[in-house]
DNA sequence: TTTCAAAACTAACACTTATTAGTTTTTTTA
DNA sequence: TAAAAAAACTAATAAGTGTTAGTTTTGAAA
């Protein structure tokens, strides 16, 4: 039938992946099948597996590679010297930015991962609840200082955290949204939500 | 095998509804099968079928119910005579109400619409642009009062909207946080951001 | 050009899917 | 209590699922 062009950048485990986010985020990861990976690859189904171990192995490198990504930034702006909301801006634009060059697979990592299997399930849930409790923990301290409005940390980083997620509806819309425009109103929005007037 | 058991509320055709939103939210549309329904229900796949048309039909009733629900709220909210950040804030509660009250049909209704059939897929999706349209048409009035802070209105519709949707996430957060907590923080939020100063 | 491994293929498996047909049981009505 | 209607059942269908086995093709190294 064909075999699996790779681009410039990378394996064919990454085209592979690839184009299974395209599917997952469109289609649902469930609803998407190995065969609708191979077809729009333009290979027979059983030829991935040369190159995969499972369809689930598939979701499970999309939803750790992102979650990674967070984290690494995370721990990086947690050890700035920055003032609390600083950080926390900090954090909504590197939200913004993951949102437009890693869509699918962030899109995926959101909305899929109740599909991944033990003892990634698990894995995966602990690393979000974590990633939440440090971002509430910044949220406090500024809330501390008195440089941020006293909400409760928890509902704040719940609300910035869906209200970061929602972009994504974004991208398809009819509305062509400018990205900077898109990044500075949120910015403007969020934390003048949150600065202590 | 049994027989479906209906409570006070409703016919036979709700009880399996209410059963199947259960699981739709837990696992997903298209990772539901039919036999799950059943079972969880106490009765075989087939017997269903005495009450409903198809799978897709329990959803298109879940998404249309709630889609409709919000359409009349609004429709109230506009006819009213308030200011337009009153309006937005009426909006807002009445979300959270229906989170609260409504959490698995609006959850299914945000996230498993995608797999609606056609023509319902293109009727609700056009009843969604048609609620956001007519947000930011409030929040536009707002703007042009001064009342409301000069930011893109359909930006700030995104964002509102999709914090709100965020709320789901909290309903099984271990955190417990109160519900007339989370909707005081909610309104000091996203109405602040909006407020102009 | 021969050799060898990587990667494609076809065929198939064992299972699950939504749904239909036809039949029996249960409940309601007369 | 007999008749009719509703709602359950079993059995089956046709299609689709992820994945494996075994074989052939392809491309690079020797």
């Amino acid at each position: 039938m064909g075999k699996i062009i790779i681009g410039k950048n990378g394996s064919k485990k990454e085209v592979i992946t690839r184009k299974a986010s395209s599917l997952f985020r469109k289609k649902g990861f469930t609803a998407t099948s190995m065969r609708d990976i191979a077809e729009a690859i333009g290979v027979e189904a059983p030829s991935l597996y040369n190159h995969i171990e499972s369809k689930n192995e598939i979701l499970k490198d999309i939803c750790f590679r992102i979650a990674k990504m967070f984290t690494d930034h995370l721990r990086e702006v947690e050890l700035c010297r920055k003032s609390n909301l600083e950080k926390i801006e900090n954090i909504i634009r590197f939200h913004i930015s993951m949102m437009i060059d890693e869509f699918e697979s962030v899109y995926i990592s959101d909305h899929e991962w109740k599909h991944l299997r033990e003892p990634f399930l698990t894995d995966f849930t602990n690393q979000r609840r974590n990633y939440r409790s440090r971002l509430a923990a910044i949220l406090q301290k500024g809330i501390d200082n008195k440089q941020i409005n006293a909400v409760n940390p928890y509902v704040a980083v719940l609300i910035i955290l869906s209200a970061l997620s929602g972009i994504e509806g974004w991208q398809k819309s009819g509305k062509k949204i400018d990205a900077k425009l898109l990044e500075e109103n949120m910015i403007k929005l969020l934390i003048e939500g949150l600065r202590n007037k």
